[in-house]
DNA sequence: ATCAATGTTCATCACGATTGAACGAAGGGG
DNA sequence: CCCCTTCGTTCAATCGTGATGAACATTGAT
């Protein structure tokens, strides 16, 4: 995975700069040269270069993030065969069970929340966009468990395990175990593991689609706050959510 | 607004062919090559750039836009004052109406959608994320009432007026006309100008924040069906569409 | 008015991006 | 089964171009 030097440099300083504004937050031309130990003036070509595309905007002195991000972002995601058609059961869960539900796809290692939606009682919590982990959250695991045991093992070792809560599971083997178990009931559960407070239950959707289908591992679930989420609501839902999962399954091999 | 060339012309090739790849979709790095007539192998060396920063991924053979797109678009919406205090709002207006909300902003001389609600009896239509022109619609044509005359003919000068639908303003000094009214009334209105069965009433939302705050317009709105949305109810939501902008307006003063 | 900090332009040079050629692998057709 | 095409990938050589420091422009602060 490492591979050595082939990439284009001056396209990676870009990048980094991007990377570093999304960090920074709205910053000037010379805070991001300081922050990356760069010459002022390389800054500025790279920042105009930037600009010219709408990646970033400059507004009185100060760079942004450019809405064009925004906009290549859900180009990204109408393109993911799983939310093309899970969108709909997110809705539905949401909807039936007044609780949060919530879309993720695996890439690169990381888990990646794609599309929620809120029921009437549901946490205020927004998800979309955000990169997780996949040890410490449902859906995360739920979509271990689909994994390959070697690819497993990669994805512990280039992304660890930090802990989030006193919940979360920090163990390699504790989690290889865990795994098992989600593998055979095909579903997972979350209790406080990723956030105090919040419970949640997922199951791992993969796509069979033949061709040049989307072969990546994503799951859907719902959530909510412990206090509404006893282990019998948990048991509930477990269902719920693995009949949707099926049928987004189903449905995506149909076309 | 033309600069030559100071730009860095890698980064830029990387960024088109970001761009490219969001128009083809899903492509294998021939594909792509083709359409943008360049060599295979540079190509090559810009993709595995693009796929570094998880920009890009690769999926056995197919190149797709990567999640990190969707992740930055996120943050920059975050970095967004009138998105921050505007949410809380749009929640708040799909709720009480039932209909749908949007969050827009302006730049570069385009709209965003930055943040929609869809109240229990809200037409499905996803619009976060996109671009839209400023002239056919509610959200835009506030924006435009706010910016100075000048301004407004750059970008009706640069974009166009292209038409959507027969109702739709293509007509420079009718557009303007209608503007002035706008900026009078305070509210914008939208029936079927930019989808047909579609209309909408909007506020303009200007942050007057001083020190480096992002001093660019945007704009909040409820739209509906045409069905529901008769001249009299339209009327009656103007006041809480505009009672709405002006509140996020204070709010973005106080801090 | 002076000074410091930042944005911007310019000319120079060394490095690196591009290019064509060539190899390896995969897939299809005869 | 082998040939041939197509695509991904690597390599070496060159020409072009991005980085750099210096200098100028602009702004705001004291």
């Amino acid at each position: 995975m490492v591979d050595e030097q082939k990439r284009i440099q001056s396209s990676e300083r870009s990048l980094t700069i991007l990377g570093a504004l999304a960090v920074l937050g709205p910053a000037t031309a010379s805070e991001i040269a300081d922050h990356l130990d760069l010459a002022r003036n390389t800054m500025h070509y790279h920042l105009k270069t930037l600009a010219h595309q709408s990646y970033v905007v400059e507004i009185d002195g100060q760079y942004r993030l450019g809405m064009r991000l925004l906009n290549m972002g859900h180009r990204a995601v109408e393109n993911l065969d799983v939310y093309r058609v899970g969108k709909a059961k997110v809705d539905e869960l949401s909807r039936q069970t007044g609780e949060l539900s919530i879309l993720m796809i695996e890439e690169n290692g990381y888990g990646y929340y794609v599309y929620d939606a809120h029921g009437d009682d549901a946490v205020r919590f927004d998800t979309v966009g955000r990169r997780k982990h996949l040890h410490d959250n449902a859906l995360g695991k739920a979509v271990l468990a689909q994994l390959p045991p070697e690819r497993v093992n990669e994805i512990l070792d280039e992304r660890g395990l930090p802990e989030t809560t006193p919940h979360t599971i920090t163990d390699r083997s504790t989690l290889k175990a865990e795994i098992d178990t989600i593998r055979e009931r095909g579903v997972a559960f979350d209790r406080e593991e990723q956030l105090e407070g919040l419970c949640c239950v997922a199951a791992a959707v993969e796509n069979r689609g033949d061709a040049g289908a989307d072969r990546r591992v994503g799951a859907i679930s719902i959530a909510g706050p412990t206090s509404r989420m006893s282990d019998e609501r948990l048991e509930a839902l477990a269902p719920r959510v693995s009949d949707a999962a099926n049928l987004i399954e189903l449905e995506m091999q149909g076309y």
